[in-house]
DNA sequence: TCAAATTAAAGAAAAAATTCTTTAATAACT
DNA sequence: AGTTATTAAAGAATTTTTTCTTTAATTTGA
């Protein structure tokens, strides 16, 4: 198919383009569904008030040409976005620690979107072991190293307490998995290799309140 | 220079070195403790993997000075995070969208550390009102407008189906809100001044998914 | 058919963020 | 007391990211 792909000479997607794309994804899936066939760099940045070259530079890694006067095919780069992202394949996931968030995602039913699938989740706690949330099972974390020998997952989503967590995410790492989705503020410690998304709320929450102690003054 | 500005004309922390701050108050409180008075930038930045002139340079945004050889102040570093991203405060909030994500968000105890408190929350759900998560009531959404009036609350946590969020938004505002953190996909178009963070979980999906393609070639 | 307007693409410039370098301070050691 | 090693601070250089500018394509409308 595609020869250059088998050389790693193209370089990496910068972070700032990648955490973009999921959000021209889902406009441009809103626009489908309402029938829109072509749509121009310009109409999306307005829309998501952001820079229309910056829009055209950030579509480019897709591999998809626009045509001038007319703008991308609606589908084609929502096929594109989703090949490039991985979305439409299925990335198979295992979640440890299935408490409030950690269950609030077990039922998150966009997953899916993402491809991503939540084929078990590990607990310690023995009231919820034997549980499903969301149609996931609760297994027992002590089933997790014997389980993942089968299973070829991956992706782990840590949802543990913090104290836990470098532990697990050690387990985790034993187990086969090469990436992890972390949830909780430990700073983990952990082969170069293995990739590692942390999803700090408080981050967020440090930007939103400092911002609003700036605005009034 | 012009002496008579008593604005505060004082520059803007960027983003990212904002993001970055709660991480380091998670640590030193760690290392606190653990007994440690004192802590250098590079011991920091080794165990955050990141380099000691930008540890020196976030944390340059509090006033704080540290002392050759010795390092910051443990207990006084972790005093001027707190106060200027004002988790040291109590930083009302209502929550909008008790579902899973927003019940998790309920329960959450460690919003608390980040001066959050979540004052009450609204839903549409009859089966939802009237109950409590976390402590927290889930209010009929028809009382938003009411009982906003009397508290003054700045900050609206939303956390609804997508296909809302813009109107739950808008009302939001209306009640006075000037801070929105949005869990929702939606691209929500708003006054300038509200400030507007978007917690989107798709975004690190795209991030992990993508560099775990990158990986294995 | 031809001019006008819109647009993507490519490259240049600007802005922002990170990393590197130098300097001065100071605590610990000799 | 003097020397050395470590460190924060300040500023320079580099890298990255965003924005601006130009160009060429091409559809639309005159
Ligand atoms: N709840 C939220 O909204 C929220 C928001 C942001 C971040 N977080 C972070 O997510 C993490 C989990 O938060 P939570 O509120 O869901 O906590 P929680 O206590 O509800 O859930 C933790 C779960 O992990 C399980 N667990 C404990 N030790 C374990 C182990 N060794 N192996 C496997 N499972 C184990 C517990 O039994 C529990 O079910 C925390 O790090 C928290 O900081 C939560
Ligand atoms: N669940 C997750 O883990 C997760 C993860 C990432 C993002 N999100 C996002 O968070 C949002 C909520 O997700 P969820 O899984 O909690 O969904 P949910 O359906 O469990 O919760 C939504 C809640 O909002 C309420 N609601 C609906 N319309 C309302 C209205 N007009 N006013 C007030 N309340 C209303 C519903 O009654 C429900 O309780 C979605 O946008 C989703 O994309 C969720």
């Amino acid at each position: 198919m595609n020869e250059s792909r088998k050389y790693k000479t193209k370089k990496q997607v910068s972070e700032p383009t990648l955490k973009r794309l999921p959000g021209y994804l889902y406009f441009l899936e809103q626009q489908k569904e309402e029938g829109v066939l072509n749509i121009s760099a310009p109409t999306i940045g307005k829309k998501l008030s952001c820079d229309p070259t910056q829009v055209v530079k950030d579509l480019s890694v897709t591999g998809i040409k626009g045509k001038p006067r007319v703008g991308y095919n609606t589908y084609e780069l929502i096929h594109a976005l989703e090949e490039f992202l991985g979305f439409n394949r299925i990335n198979e996931a295992f979640l440890v620690g299935a408490g409030n968030l950690g269950s609030a995602l077990m039922a998150y039913q966009e997953h899916q979107e993402l491809g991503l699938k939540i084929i078990a989740a590990f607990d310690t706690d023995e009231v919820k072991i034997g549980k499903s949330v969301g149609g996931i099972h609760i297994l027992d974390y002590n089933k997790l190293f014997t389980l993942s020998g089968r299973l070829n997952v991956k992706i782990g989503i840590l949802t543990t307490p913090n104290n836990v967590a470098q532990d697990v995410a050690e387990d985790m790492v034993n187990c086969g998995v090469r990436a992890i989705w972390n949830f909780t503020s430990a700073n983990l410690d952990l082969p170069e290799d293995v990739i590692v998304q942390t999803t700090s709320m408080s981050s967020y929450a440090a930007v939103l309140l400092r911002r609003l102690n700036d605005s009034d003054k």
